[in-house]
Formats: C-alpha cells, structure tokens, sequence
DNA sequence: CAATGTCAAGAGCAGTGCTCACAGTCGTGG
DNA sequence: CCACGACTGTGAGCACTGCTCTTGACATTG
C-alpha cells in the first residue's frame, strides 16, 4: 500500500477529507470551537451527515485535526520569523510579534490550542510533534544567542535546587552549553509571552489596559531581560565587569 | 422594595435559585462548564426542567452567576492571603501561591475565568466587581510596598512613551504614588502569573516541565524583581546607597 | 463478469436549550 | 374577606446536536 501512488479512491477520500477540514476551519474561524457542528459542515457540503464519520470517527477527531492545523499555522509562522536575521534580542522580539500576530489572526484556533481544554478530551500524541514546533524555535533562539556570545548573565538569585535540576533536564535535552539561569528564565518568558496574549485574547485586559500591543511590547522586552538579552550591545561576550 | 423583610415566596426563590446555583457548581467542578446543562440540574434537583428559566433567563446567566461566585472566591482566597504580614517580597509570593492553590482546587472554575470566552458571551456587568478583587489585591500589594519602602528601583532601560501614559493612568487610577516601572513591570508580572497557571492547569506544561510547583516557585520569585521587590534586605526606606 | 469492499443516505436515538399554554398558589388591594 | 393579579411549576413541543445502524448504490479487483 503505497502513498506514492493513489487510486482514483484514496484520492476521492483524501479530497473528501481535505474539504470537511476546509469547511470546519471556515465554521472554526467564523463562529469558534463550541459552535462548529459536523452537521453544518456537512450541510455546507451537501452530504448527509452521517458521512462524514466515514472520515472521522467523532467530532473530538476533526477538532484534533483542527489543532494539528493550528499547531502548524503557528509553528510555521514562528519559524520565519525566527529565520530573520539581526541579534537575537530583536529576533526573540520578531518571534513574540509574530505569534502575537497569528494570534490576533486567528482567535478562535488560538483558542483551540492555548484555551481551556475540553474535559473527556485528551490531547493525542499527533499532536506533540506540531506542538513542539514553536517551543523548539525558542530554544533554537537561545541556543543560538549562546553561540554567539549575545547572553549576558542574568543577574539574580542562585537558582533553587530543584529548579536548577529541572533547567538542566531541559538543557541536556534542547538547550545545550546554554546557562541554566537563562533556561529558568526562558520557561518564566516563555509562559509569560502566552499569558500576554491568552489575556488579551481572552478579554482580561478589557477595562485595565488600554493599549495591549503597548504593553506587550513592554513584556517583551522585559521578558528578553529574563533570558539574559540586552538589546543593542557591542558583539562579543560579555566578560562579566570583577566585582560590585 | 425593602430586602429586609421577605416574604415566604421571596424566601422560596432565593432558596430554589440558590440550589440550582449549587448543584450547578456542584457540575461544574464535577464535569466542566461543557457538560453542565440545565436539564441536568433540574433533574437532580427533581423539578421540570423549564422551572429553571424562572431563575435564570437562559445557561448563559446561570454560567454568569457561577463566574461571579469564581471570581469572589479567587477574590476572598487573595484578599487572605494578602492579608499576612510579612514583607512585600513574601506577601507577593503568598498571594500568587494561594492563586495557584485556589485554581489547582478549582480547575474547571478557574478555566469558567481565565479560558477562552464563549464566542457570543460578553461578560456582563456584573462581573467587573468580583473580577477586580484580585487586581486590587496586587495593586495594595504595590501601594503598601511602596509605602513601606520596599521597593527598589526597576533597573531598566526606560519605559516607552506609550507604556508611560499607560502607567501613569494606572497609577493615577489605582496606585497612588508607586513608580511607573513598577506598574509596568507589575502589569507583566500579572499577566505572567496567570499565565503560569493557565499553562500548568490546561496542560501546556506537560512533557516539558515535570515539576510545575517548582517552575512557579521560581517564576514568582523573577517577578517579583520586575516589581522591584528583592528578598530579604534590612527593613526601612532604601535610601539608595551613593555608589555601586 | 461477478464478488467484494467502500461509500453515501436516511431513519432513528438520546440528549440539549428554549418556548409556550396551562394549572395551580400566593400576596395584596378593594 | 375575597377576588384579582402576579408569580411559580408542569408538560408538551420545536429545533438542534453527536452518533449509530441498516439499506442500497457504486466502483475496484480477482
């Protein structure tokens, strides 16, 4: 059974498919993730609705296929703009806009992806790979800030016990030689930057902040702060000054 | 209208409305704001279940009346925990920890709060008065801080014109005298918070951070430092010391 | 050509939010 | 006091949902 070729069938079915995901994103985007219902895509489509299961077996399944969908817009999204040029303090920056930017784009598969779960539903494991696209760019950011020498310490506290272990789990497993202050501070940026957007997104910020993009521009900068970038500094490492 | 004296049938319908907001809670917390339904409720609670729009117009105002008992909740958790001595760094820690603690107890009415909106529902009016509990709850912590000279001075570059206005109209609104940068930073640090949450409760953390506690543990510790609050120094203002 | 596997259709089930006409019950003004 | 009016609960019913199952038509393959 190859994929290479395809029977007048499979090539049916894979338009079939394609068509029902089509028409979910539309209904996805227009009316949001509650209110998307087989019956209406396939009512969109001029079929029964009990065809459609012959390609999905639940809702739960389109809706993962959704994700899968989202997961990728966004990666893809993060990875051009991560392959901008420039230092990586105005690169990590690029990467916030632009995920801000698909964001504010696409609400509602933002939603989908960063929103409150549905309770019986269970992310399957199709999901990690696309999902990881975008943490895998900001680790790939650092990483390559490290090399070039554009990670200043971060001057806090030792970090706890615990968290230095959890910091060099993650180092050995993405982030390698980077300093595990600027790992602790990339999961703290990293959950900030989301928080940024869910908050906008989600409304929180109605009534508080008038000027989301202001303040996410502050966020960003700050957070960049947290993982040891400064922006617009000579090139070369930062020989820390001896003592205060 | 006096409220003071009630007569049997008011005395009825608050009962009644108040046993429908209960066992709603009760399926909310149970099974998730998804799968509460009205019909359900009316069923356990042994009435028709069209006596329910007697109480609540429609699922939405009932969601709003759960979402209004969320936020006093959330409210009166941090308003406690606020209310523990201590210095401006630890009380600041206190008070994320005891959000976490009320979320971790409350997924689902957590998720009612901080997840992704309904599409049609606007939070109505009503809800701005429990939702600020918890604002207001941080903003003290900032006002107090600063009037006990707790804070040091936010060593960043300087704000943007536009977060400028933007914490200066915050601080006039809510926090009296307590330096821009430490709103600005507190507005990151706020969003940032729940932005740990939300990632550890909706699962986003999963496969990444093994320990979530300790990852909070840190995270409100580095923003505590964009409020400009540091651990344990002497009491008393902080004269800024002459030199390095 | 015939057998086989695939597909769409339609009916139907259990559930949902919500509306409406009807039947009681309570509180109050004449 | 009692009768009228406002209020509350009931059950049927509508339109919708996800999902299942049987039936019949189709195309592909041996």
């Amino acid at each position: 059974m190859g994929t290479a070729i395809a029977t007048a069938r499979e090539r049916a079915r894979a338009e079939v498919r394609a068509e029902i995901i089509a028409e979910a994103r539309r209904q996805l985007a227009d009316e949001g993730a509650p209110a998307l219902s087989l019956r209406s895509v396939t009512r969109q489509l001029g079929m029964a609705s009990s065809a459609v299961y012959r390609y999905f077996p639940s809702r739960d399944e389109l809706l993962t296929a959704l994700i899968v969908e989202a997961y990728d817009g966004l990666g893809a999204v993060a990875e051009t703009a991560a392959s901008s040029g420039g230092r990586a303090f105005e690169r990590w920056r690029t990467v916030c806009r632009a995920i801000r930017g698909w964001a504010l784009e696409n609400p509602h598969e933002y939603a989908l992806i960063f929103g409150s779960p549905v309770p019986g539903y269970e992310a399957p494991t199709l999901t990690v790979g696309p999902a990881s696209r975008v943490t895998l760019v900001l680790a790939g950011l650092l990483v390559d800030a490290h090399r070039a020498g554009e990670l200043t310490d971060v001057d806090r506290e030792p970090l706890s016990r615990a968290m230095t272990a959890e910091a060099r789990r993650l180092a050995d497993l993405a982030l390698p030689d980077v300093p595990l202050a600027t790992v602790a501070g990339g999961l703290v940026a990293w959950t900030s930057l989301f928080g940024q957007i869910s908050f906008e997104l989600f409304g929180q910020l109605k009534g508080i902040v008038e000027q989301p993009e202001v303040l996410f521009e502050h966020a960003i900068t700050v957070t960049a702060g947290l993982l040891g970038l400064r922006p617009g500094q000579p090139h070369g490492p930062v020989a820390a000054p001896a003592g205060p």
